[in-house]
RNA sequence: GGAAGUAUAGCUCAGUUGGUUAGAGCACCUGCCUUACAAGCAGGGGGUCACAGGUUCGAGUCCUGUUACUUCCACCA
């Protein structure tokens, strides 16, 4: 066999993975004897670097893929990426910057060669990063949603809305991002508290002596108001109403309207009204019939409306304007106030609110059928609160802003006339007006860059064309993903798929928390407390960080990122090339390492814990429970296999029967094979490259058949004795313990059991395990002259002669502690047990497993005080 | 303002339809280089499961309330 390090180094990772991509395995493709089983990957960003984040997402998609394709599905994992159209258009923008240049200087068509370019130099750059994860998707199927069937499949939505009358262009109060320059959706408003001031000052009232006071936190849009709202039942302020003020700092004379919307009691009972530049003032201006006058343009500059202080910036004007009403004694009081402040999801800059004309998605009539989907559980949230949040979302929706001002994108398919202004919306490029034959430009803008990728999960298969992939794979199975995309990516998915494919694109989203660092922060560039997943796996390899990944966490909770989790799961690995390596190097060429077909009881045990352990992670894979999986896996590989089973094999291995050492390396064979299959979803990398040292060649372990409960290889654990003797060892190690005796110095064992004949054939176990180096079968504990320690098993006494060793005073401590604990379950059984409700009511088995408790517990009791007894007596 | 989540060992977290003496990793203490593994082995200490009630034969788990923290939505000028 094959020589294995002693020390687990994952320099194999390349070669292994290198190893699945020419052994095609990755890839799927219709097949019609097999179930398909479908994730989508959450397309990340050209413009990304691979984070925890991603590593999280993608290490959770990655153990439910390989172990669905194991379970014999046809498993598709689409991979693909994001052009981002903003994400990717700043950052192209900032590098400009730093050269010197600026959009303007490149042009329309040099911007997008340039974006190109980067998209070539940094677009496949995660996509290395993911491999490095050890992600199995479909590379030969990877997508982009720039690519040429995504971009069809934009244009087909686009036009099927627009002629469903889904999409519209108009102008509306929208969110507009003065850096970035565009149009925002409400979705990629991030409000956040701000410090500022409530400033309260005065309109004077026309043809009276008398003003009214308003209080505002933006001073600026004075110069946009036409009007001032007042409460019609807010006894103080209705009278005003009908009446007009003058406007300060202008020569307008704007009208006092009655309103609900201003509330009684809050700040002076009276609202200034800027239709322009704020929603509630627009719709509030809707009611009213009011003007809508703008006094901040797109640059956030203030504008022609604002007379004097137009060309300031916003700040400026506020300082400007709050000065001036100063001056003229206009001011009551500046008021310290925190309030919500939207600002833009990408460079964080405030966003204004403005009207502009914008292209739109009519949200309400897809909204119901997304709603009515999730409702009828044809798409279930794991775990299912986030419905709520989904259907807060959905019902409450408002027309999705779709166009943005950038260059980087999906053009808008909207074909405007030059002659006669008649607007053209369709697939292919219009040149000639249909209504007048004159010429025509497009539209300027591009795409809501999720608007692509709400098309992703059919988009990626084929749509619009009618592939096979897409008929095959399509609806897909599930979805990963974390909460904070539920509203711009999830909720889209879902309405586009309904929209566009008649059903919903998936059958499950599984939400996950966020990685945050040590103390719970989240891992932000700002605040520098990312941790580089890629470092990670350089230290410690790509399996131990997939392992901590996976381990403890729960489906919707965040999770915290410490270095020493990740040290953990690597020794986790390193146990298990250590216990592989111990059972290779054991490996004889000739060996058949086939199950036998007798079994004695220890392989009885084993198989049993195994058969449960794979029953366990079987249900809790399917049901996407990865951290119990993991826990489970860990438990039995070091606390089973490794403890036991491999430290028990050790005594036919070297008991130099070679039929015995046949027998127990066909065994260890045989359960290393099941675990590194049952591993092999959580560290691929490591499994594969221990199933390579030892499997037939040529055999590749992610393309096996993943373990099968056998409900017939069961064994109570009784049955094989071995419960006891793992006892009896154990109460041999506390008495080395106890006593201070090494494992370098040999003991005797006495063993007095009525099942002498099993004790016998596992002595050979007990001496290796226990430190033992003979055991000798007594009837009587009188055959015993020397001076011992005594211990008492449920069905066997062992006494270990220690000579000057035993402390009298402390055995006599320990045997009666032992009787102590021992009455305390002999009383709560008891009680429980008199407990007339209990034996009545508890179900059957759970009354027998207390009475057989009690039993145990009084004939342990029984040998403990002979013990007492019989080692008083030996003083 | 509305909604949700969390509260379990010193730290980070698991804990499935309610059912043995509530678990793991890290940290800590004791003893070991017992030839697969010191990235290891054998042990040990450490918890009123936030608080107060309730349902139940039985509650970390279900219900109600309280407190603390977190998040999302809304945006009251």
């Amino acid at each position: 066999m094959e020589q294995m390090e002693k020390t687990y180094n994952p320099a194999f990772e390349k070669t292994v993975y290198q190893k699945w991509i020419k052994g095609k395995c990755f890839e799927a493709h219709p097949n019609s004897e097999k179930e398909p089983f479908t994730i989508m990957m959450p397309p990340p960003n050209i413009t990304g670097q691979l984070h925890m984040g991603h590593a999280l997402d993608d290490t959770t998609q990655d153990i439910i893929i390989r172990f669905k394709r194991m379970c014999g599905y046809e498993a598709l994992w689409m991979p693909g990426t994001d052009h981002a159209a903003l994400a990717t258009e700043v950052k192209i923008v900032e590098k400009l910057r730093e050269e010197g240049k600026s959009k303007a200087d490149l042009g329309r068509d040099g911007f997008l060669k340039r974006a190109w370019e980067w998209n070539e130099q940094y677009g496949g750059r995660i996509i290395e990063q993911l491999k490095g994860l050890g992600v199995s998707c479909d590379w030969s199927k990877l997508a982009f949603t720039m690519d040429e069937n995504c971009s069809a499949a934009v244009l087909d939505a686009f036009v099927k809305y627009y002629k469903k009358g889904l999409i519209y262009r108009g102008d509306r109060l929208i969110n507009w991002c003065p850096h970035c320059h565009t149009a925002l959706s409400d979705a990629e408003v991030e409000y956040e508290e701000q410090q500022s001031n409530l400033w309260h000052y005065k309109y004077p009232v026309v043809g009276e002596d008398d003003a009214i006071v308003i209080a505002t936190t933006r001073p600026e849009t004075m110069l946009g108001d036409t009007a001032v709202a007042v409460n019609p039942k807010d006894e103080k302020m209705a009278k005003y109403i009908g009446k007009s003020v003058r406007l300060p700092l202008t020569d307008r004379i704007i009208p006092v309207v009655g309103d609900d919307y201003c509330e009684i009691g809050f700040g002076t009972g009276a609202v200034k009204i800027t239709p322009a530049h704020d929603p509630n003032d627009f719709e509030l201006g809707l009611r009213h019939n009011l003007p809508v006058i703008a006094c901040i343009g797109e640059d956030g500059l203030m504008n022609e409306n604002a007379g004097k202080y137009k060309g300031m910036d916003r700040l400026t004007a506020r300082a400007a304007i709050v000065e001036d009403l100063t001056a003229l004694g206009l001011m009551v009081k500046i008021e310290p106030y925190a309030h919500n402040v939207g600002t833009c999801y990408r460079c964080g800059e405030t966003v204004e609110s403005l009207i502009s004309k914008q292209w739109f998605v009519k949200m309400k009539p897809l909204a119901e059928p997304a709603i009515e989907a999730v409702k009828n559980k044809k798409t279930e949230f794991i775990p299912s609160r986030f419905e709520k949040i989904y259907f807060n979302w959905m019902e409450n929706i408002k027309d999705w802003c779709i166009s943005r001002q950038l260059w980087w994108g999906h053009r808008i398919p909207a074909y405007y006339c030059d002659g006669c202004g008649e607007m053209t919306v369709s697939k292919t490029p219009v040149d000639v007006c249909p209504k007048c034959g004159g010429k025509t430009h497009q539209d300027e803008d591009v795409l809501d860059t999720w608007f692509s990728s709400a098309l992703w999960p059919f988009s990626t298969l084929g749509y619009p064309k009618k592939t096979k992939n897409l008929k095959y794979f399509y609806p897909t199975n599930v979805l990963v993903t974390a909460y904070d995309i539920i509203f711009f990516w999830v909720a889209r998915m879902i309405f586009s798929g309904i929209e566009f494919m008649g059903e919903v694109p998936f059958s499950e989203v599984l939400i996950h928390g966020i990685v945050r660092d040590a103390q719970g922060r989240k891992m932000s560039k700002s605040l520098g407390n990312g941790i580089d997943p890629l470092q990670i796996i350089d230290k410690y390899g790509a399996d131990a960080l997939r392992f901590s990944l996976a381990s403890g966490i729960a489906p919707g909770s965040d999770t915290r990122f410490t270095e020493s989790k990740v040290e953990s799961c690597r020794n986790f690995v390193n146990k298990l090339w250590n216990a592989s390596r111990f059972v290779i190097m054991n490996i004889k060429p000739d060996d058949d390492l086939s199950m036998p077909s007798r079994l004695n009881a220890l392989d009885k045990w084993i198989l049993t814990r195994l058969n449960d352990t794979v029953k366990e992670v079987t249900i809790n894979l399917n049901k996407y429970e990865i951290g119990m999986a993991s826990a489970k896996l860990y438990d039995f590989v070091w606390s089973e296999f490794c403890d036991w089973f491999i430290e028990m094999s050790k005594a036919p291995l070297y008991s130099g029967e070679e039929k015995e050492r046949k027998h127990a390396i066909a065994m260890l064979a045989h359960v290393l094979t099941q675990i590194l299959k049952l591993l092999h979803p959580f560290i691929p990398f490591v499994t594969e490259e221990i199933y390579s040292k030892f499997a037939p060649k040529g055999s590749i372990l992610m393309t096996q058949q993943w373990p099968a409960y056998n409900k017939h290889s069961v064994y109570r654990k009784e049955e094989t004795g071995i419960e006891g003797l793992r006892e009896m060892v154990v109460a041999i190690r506390n008495i080395r313990n106890e006593m201070n005796v090494p494992p370098s110095k040999k003991i005797h064992a006495y063993v007095i059991a009525e099942n002498e004949s099993f004790y016998n054939q596992s002595a050979g176990y007990i001496c290796k395990l226990a430190g033992v180096e003979k055991v000798a079968f007594v009837k009587d504990k009188g055959e015993v002259t020397e001076k011992a320690s005594i211990a008492v098993t449920k069905d066997a006494e062992v006494l270990i002669p220690l000579g000057d060793l035993v402390d009298t005073a402390k055995e006599r401590e320990r045997i009666n502690a032992e009787i102590e604990q021992t009455r305390a379950v002999i009383a709560k059984t008891e009680a429980l047990l008199a407990n007339g409700s209990f034996v009545e009511r508890a179900p059957q088995k759970l009354v027998d497993n207390e009475r057989e408790k009690l039993k145990t517990a009084l004939e342990k009791l029984g040998k403990l005080k002979d013990k007492l007894v019989m080692f008083e007596e030996t003083v």
